[in-house]
RNA sequence: GGCGACGUAGCCAAGUGGCAAGGCAGGGGUCUGCAAAACCCCCAUUCGGCGGUUCGAAUCCGCCCGUCGCCUCCA
């Protein structure tokens, strides 16, 4: 079946075909770097991370560029108030947006350009425009001539007629019509700027995405992303100078847009200007990456969206399930194979399979047909809803295999062995092609928790809690990066639980419950099982 | 005011003409020292309201009510 994209233009989906074959242009337009990023751009971030991701799955080349606005009048308005340079706060957000995104799984697009290196670039795109009657310039100031550029309109879906019936801004006199827009902006004294044919100055709101895109990118984009905000008059904006630059159309072969992200429902969009928002800074304090992307992925990226506590719990309660599926399947596949019954001929009633009730009848088919809906739900218009669907009902059927196995007490047979292990990998891939991590990750709150708790718990009961192994814990070492003190972490948690394994086998429940329930407090939860315990993070 | 989108169970959310996916929460059971996880069973005769088209509509059309987006910086 073939790729299917709702094109913002045209208003349709329409089967995906690239420029050229096998590869994919794609451009998305980055934050503007005056200040922290939120959820709501998380949001858009993460949807076309996904939509990325599944083209690689698909077999094509991504070409990701996504840009940093770093020029732009709130930038000067904020650096002026913080005493800084634009440089400096640019560079600031940049890594603080870069690590950001890292740590939600954001693969790092392919190049990252920023405006004030495009400044060539964008003159010539003026110097074109102006050239060819497109633009014209005005006191130092060069704007766009919408009344030149018959598509303009299109892509928002009105006419110049009906945007200036709505128009409520003050109208520039020096526009020759309210709808130009300016591309090029004369510097006031004190601001940055750039030499250019019309006098000192610097780039207008979009002229910097139709430069950076075509330097990249060529004329042509296969997709070119962003939140549905922008789609007038950012995307509007950027047709009209490309186009009218390039003389080539069309400029982007496929518009995607993502619904908005609203912090209470009723409410307006989150946005930074409205102060309404969440820091990505903050919400990855408070939720695992996993959550975050199932939150995400469970509405179409172009539904509205609110961010509300109950719909954050519900997605780390199903991220957590689909984890404990494939952690669950590993550590049975790990230790059957450790054991000798498995090496040796399984039990005769384990080879024939199971019988019905005891699930995994379906375990081969299972991992198949979750793909094949995967890959049905993501042709169509990337339905990411639909896509994890499927991961469900694929760990569901593991779990019925394992939860069979487990309860037969018998080692499984060979086939069973291999269909488990398979739709075990199957969940994984496809995860990943969500970017789901599928694994515990503990904070360094949490970690500092837990060292506090194993001191504590060494000086009340030494005779449980050896003070010895615990000063041989190593520390992680200080310049290490996120999420490199995870063997620290599974180090405290082994110490502590093994100790409580000892309450517990000298049937002192009340203080293993103790434990538990201090553990749990950190966020961490202990299992136990016939052959110990398991703990992961919640 | 103009243009556009949406309204599905307690919550989140797929589904765009043929008997309502999935997740969370909730109830019952199995397992467990107790839990947790997992498994089994239950949980929308109904898709904002009212009309219409059709053999048949959550899905198409009309009107109404409600919410949001864009028209201005914005992912």
């Amino acid at each position: 079946m073939a790729l299917r994209v709702y094109n913002t233009l045209t208003r349709r989906k329409e089967v995906f075909e690239p420029l050229h074959p096998g590869e994919v242009r794609m451009y998305v337009c980055g934050p503007n770097l005056y200040g922290p990023t939120h959820v709501g751009h998380a949001m858009s971030y993460l949807v076309f991370d996904v939509i990325r991701r599944y083209l690689e799955y698909r077999g094509f080349r991504v070409s990701h560029v996504q840009n940093f606005t770093d020029i732009e009048d709130r930038i000067i308005e904020t650096a002026r108030e913080q005493g800084t340079t634009i440089e400096a706060l640019a560079a600031r957000y940049i890594e603080r947006f870069l690590r950001e995104m890292d740590a939600l799984g954001v693969r790092r697009a392919t190049v990252y350009p920023r405006a004030t290196e495009a400044i060539p670039t964008i003159i010539e795109i003026v110097q074109t425009l102006v050239a060819r009657g497109l633009a014209y310039a005005s006191d130092g100031d060069v704007f766009f001539r919408v009344s030149a550029f018959p598509a303009y309109g299109r892509l928002s879906g009105r006419s110049l007629d009906e945007m200036q019936a709505g128009a409520r801004i003050d109208v520039d006199p020096r526009k020759e019509h309210p709808m130009d827009f300016v591309l090029w902006k004369a510097a006031k004294p004190g601001e940055p700027a750039w030499d250019s044919p019309w006098g000192p100055g610097r780039p207008g709101w979009h002229i910097e995405c139709s430069a950076m895109s075509t330097a990249h990118l060529g004329p042509q984009l296969d997709i070119h992303g962003g939140g549905q905000d922008v789609i007038f008059p950012h995307h509007e904006n950027e047709i009209a100078q490309s186009e009218g630059y390039t003389g080539t159309s069309p400029f982007v072969r496929y518009w995607v847009h993502n619904g908005l992200l609203r912090l209470t429902e009723g409410e307006e969009k989150m946005t930074r200007h409205l102060g309404n928002i969440i820091t990505i800074r903050e919400a990855l304090d408070r939720y695992h990456p996993d959550t975050i992307r199932v939150f995400v992925l469970s509405s179409h990226y172009r539904s509205p969206t609110t961010w509300s506590e109950d719909a954050l719990a519900a997605a780390a309660r199903g991220a957590e399930r689909l984890r404990t599926a494939v952690e669950t399947a590993e550590e049975l596949l790990t230790a059957s194979a450790a054991s000798p019954a498995a090496a040796g001929a399984p039990p005769a009633s384990a080879q024939r399979g199971p019988g019905p009730g005891l699930g995994g009848e379906d375990l081969s088919d299972a991992a198949a047909s979750a793909r094949a809906t995967f890959e049905a739900a993501m042709d169509d218009d990337f339905n990411t809803p639909g896509a994890l669907a499927a991961l469900f009902e694929l760990a569901s059927a593991i779990n019925r295999a394992t939860d069979a196995i487990a309860r037969g007490r018998e080692a499984p047979g060979p086939e069973r062995r291999a269909a488990l292990r398979r739709s075990a990998a199957v969940l994984r891939e496809l995860g990943d092609v969500l970017g789901l991590r599928l694994a515990s990750s503990v904070t360094p709150v949490q970690v500092a928790g837990l060292h506090d708790l194993a001191r504590e718990l060494s000086r009340e009961r030494p005779d449980l809690f050896d003070p010895a192994r615990l000063e041989a814990i190593p520390a992680p070492a200080a310049d290490q990066a996120a999420g490199a003190g995870a063997a620290h972490a599974e180090a405290l948690i082994r110490y502590i639980a093994e100790g409580r394994m000892q309450a517990r086998r000298a049937r002192d429940w009340a203080t293993g419950d103790r434990i538990r329930a201090r553990l749990q407090g950190l966020g961490i939860l202990v299992e136990d099982t016939p052959t110990g315990f398991k703990w992961r993070v919640r």
